[in-house]
DNA sequence: AGCACGCCGACT
DNA sequence: GTCGGCGTGCTC
């Protein structure tokens, strides 16, 4: 008997095709069956995905459907909830079903034949390639050591029990609360707790519960950038993995994350899809793994940008980790010592209609290791007004003395400026030129390390002119300042300073101080973050430059200072989440200093500003999150923005900035015009605030136009009714003779950056 | 998205 | 006379 099945293959949302293809097969294939089908001159992976429609309304002439060329052998059916997942996500973010399904797979699957594919399941177990096959070989190990958790004897311990033993440390009051929390509620939990609180032990803590309450338990552990956060990642394989807990089996933790090789990232997705993977730690990729028993959902540093995707489907995996909990009934953990504010305003009180629960945990303790109170000092944050220094100063003098005194007490020092390079424009200082990028809408960065001039947008390099192209002026200068020139100034104001030295060897009294920078230029090479990370840790460091990304995630636990030079623009940004971000980015500098007691020194966060009263300031003095949240929230209300409001953005590409805003100002006349008279969409669109086209920020990249338009709504519903009405009036649009040179297009729901 | 087919400029 | 540019169009 042959079956008509309905097969999602990877096609984005404008190719015309509906939600997935008919095939034919002679077995009847459950929905969420990998299958390779042919696909015009090409076999591809495809996913099952239920009963076929289009057979049902004829719409297809039966001549052209093909047959199924075969299934993925080895690997179970995808979940129903992972279905709904991906469901939920492509209809969210306005794409296909088969682009999210097949993006959320591990390309290798893509692309691996069907003997090569075999081999690799053959691989892992060499008994069996049977379907569940992992799942055997998985229990038998346990049940093999009698130290199955679930089982009688062990099952009538309290987990905090089974959990001592494997290098849990003694819990402070406030975790201990916390974990109750989590125990009693349901969630969506926001863990709201300072730098060093010890958020990390309580996420350990959940899992290392659950993993031992239930043998098949899984846990998908989400953290911003990998590379970021080696140190979670070791904790959390030397609590669960290999002999440390015999308990979860040798391969317990395993990662997805994009640094990972291909091979790598099948293996972990394997062991993940057939429960042997016990823990998965990824960033925001994972939000799509498959885990049949998935239990817990932890979602580190909630609030950081990078969990939003700004490519393919731009799906906000922390939104989505939050949907998944609900589907399966796993609990979420959203963590952060400055939430977002769409978090924030979430876990209101419910009384207030907040959906979340806030949990507290303001003490500074830390983290796992046991110091002294000392330790749990916060650090004085300390502006300094730059009205009263110097002109174009770049730092102040308290500033240098304060440098010039902890460096010489053998302590660190951290500078952070958020712009590489060496100065963001070069120009000319007779004609006027600049160093514009011809291909961008932008100016080349000078690079004076390799004397080049760099356009950050599209990468477009040359060597710095001996002259001005225009006039021939041979005195071109540089005009603002990077890291590189930061490292350069500071090498020349403490150049009087010499190290104090150490009992260390190779570490004498009276040498130079050591400069570092840490940027994404000094980063470029594999290895090279950790090298230079590792230096620091081992103190050949004394002064650290860079931009933010050494603000995030790391613990240097000998700096004591932590300055940012230039914080000022975000205070008067046109994003309106600016304010956010550097709230955000200053509180976890703040958490960088002073988190080793045996220095005893109090630790000092020094901004530079022309703004020292702003109330954002005022607030970090304090370390006051809340209350910088509270005025930043009502400002959002007052001005009608998220979390008060739900946005979405078309931005378009196009040869000419002319077809790009044609072709949005036309989709949006049709907004305007003719969609309140369609059939009972009046309402809807009342609810519908289509802004014209703008060009972007930057306007021209690589020679590509492009423009944006903001869709903004008070109503979340009313504006994803609107986006899948509009989206056949956006693929109509562009056939029109005014939008010809567009290139492409794309919608982001809940955007970030506007 | 791929990968075809298809119709106009500089090369063996 | 062909090789190749990327503009439209289709894939069950």
């Amino acid at each position: 008997m042959t079956h008509w099945l309905c097969v999602l293959v990877q096609t984005p949302a404008y190719a015309n095709l509906g939600v997935g293809l008919s095939y034919l097969s002679e077995l009847p294939l459950p929905p969420g069956t990998l299958v390779r089908v042919p696909l015009g001159k090409r076999e591809m992976l495809g996913v099952v995905w239920d009963a076929d429609t289009a057979q049902a309304t004829g719409e297809i002439e039966p001549g052209k459907i093909k047959s199924v060329a075969g299934v993925l052998e080895g690997i179970a059916p995808l979940s129903t909830s992972w279905q709904q997942l991906v469901t939920f996500a492509a209809t969210y973010y306005q794409r296909s079903v088969g682009e999210v399904a097949l993006a959320a797979l591990p390309p290798q699957l893509r692309e691996l034949s069907p003997a090569q594919m075999a081999r690799r399941l053959k691989r892992k177990s060499p008994a069996k390639a049977a379907l569940g096959d992992w799942e055997a070989e998985r229990s038998a190990q346990v049940k093999g050591g009698g130290r199955r958790p679930g089982d009688t004897e062990q099952s009538a311990l309290p987990p905090s029990l089974l959990a001592t033993g494997t290098g849990a440390p003694a819990l402070t009051p406030e975790q201990t609360t916390v974990l109750a929390q989590i125990d009693e509620h349901a969630g969506p939990f926001l863990l709201f707790g300072a730098t060093g609180s010890g958020k990390t032990e309580v996420y350990l803590q959940c899992v290392e519960q659950l993993l031992a309450a239930d043998p098949d338990a899984q846990a998908l552990i989400m953290v911003p950038e990998i590379n970021l956060t080696p140190q979670l990642e070791e904790r959390f394989k030397a609590r669960f993995n290999a002999t440390a807990s015999p308990l979860y089996g040798e391969h317990a933790v395993v990662s997805l994350h994009s640094g990972m090789t291909n091979p790598q990232r099948l293996k972990s997705w394997l062991a993940a899809h057939s429960g042997a993977a016990r823990i998965v730690l990824g960033t925001r990729m994972a939000v799509f793994a498959s885990l049949p028993k998935l239990r817990l959902i932890v979602v580190d540093e909630e609030h950081d940008p990078s969990y939003k995707s700004s490519e393919g489907a731009r799906y906000s995996a922390r939104d989505l980790a939050v949907y998944r909990g609900k589907l399966e009934g796993a609990k979420v953990i959203l963590g952060s010592a400055t939430p977002s504010l769409e978090s924030w305003h979430h876990s209101r009180p419910a009384e207030d209609g907040g959906r979340y629960l806030r949990l507290h945990m303001p003490s500074r303790v830390g983290g796992n290791d046991q110091l002294p109170a000392t330790a749990g000092a916060l650090p004085l944050v300390r502006r300094v007004d730059m009205n009263h220094q110097p002109r174009k100063a770049v730092f102040s003098l308290p500033l240098i003395e304060a440098i010039k005194e902890r460096v010489a007490r053998g302590e660190q020092c951290m500078v952070f400026l958020n712009r590489r390079g060496y100065a963001p424009v070069l120009h000319c200082t007779d004609c006027g030129w600049k160093s514009e990028c011809p291909h961008c809408s932008a100016y080349r960065v000078f690079h004076k390390i390799d004397r080049t001039l760099r356009c950050h947008h599209c990468g477009f390099t040359e060597r710095v002119p001996r002259a001005c192209p225009t006039c021939g002026n041979p005195d071109i200068a540089p005009l603002g300042r990077g890291t590189e020139q930061l490292e350069e100034l500071l090498a020349e104001l403490l150049a009087d300073v010499k190290r104090p030295g150490s009992m260390t060897p190779g570490n004498p009294r009276g040498e130079p101080l050591r400069i570092a920078r840490i940027d994404a230029d000094s980063t470029k090479l594999k290895g090279a973050l950790e090298e230079q990370l590792a230096a620091v840790h081992a103190g050949d460091v004394d002064v650290l430059v860079g931009t933010q990304m050494i603000a995030k995630g790391h613990d240097f636990r000998r700096i004591t200072l932590v300055a940012a030079v230039n914080p000022d623009g975000a205070l008067f940004s046109a994003d309106f989440r600016a304010p956010e971000r550097l709230f955000s980015l200053l509180m976890q500098a703040a958490g960088r200093a002073g988190r080793d007691a045996a220095l005893g020194a109090q630790s000092e966060v020094w901004i530079q500003t022309f703004q020292p009263a702003h109330a954002l300031y005022a607030a970090l003095k304090r370390h006051d999150y809340p209350a910088f949240a509270a005025q930043q929230l009502k400002e959002r209300e007052e001005a009608g923005m998220p979390p008060f409001s739900a946005q979405a953005l078309v931005r378009a590409e196009a040869r000419t900035q002319e077809a790009a805003q044609a072709f949005l100002n036309a989709a949006r006349a049709v907004a305007v015009n003719e969609m309140p008279a369609w059939d009972g969409w009046a309402t809807v669109l009342e609810q519908i605030t289509p802004y014209p086209a703008v060009p972007m920020t930057i306007q021209r990249v690589a020679n590509v136009e492009r423009a944006q338009m903001l869709i903004e709504s008070p109503s979340r519903a009313a504006l994803q009714q609107f986006l899948t009405a509009w989206q056949d009036v956006l693929h109509s649009t562009r056939s029109l003779p005014e939008c010809k040179g567009l290139i492409r297009w794309a919608i982001d729901v809940d955007p970030l950056l506007i």
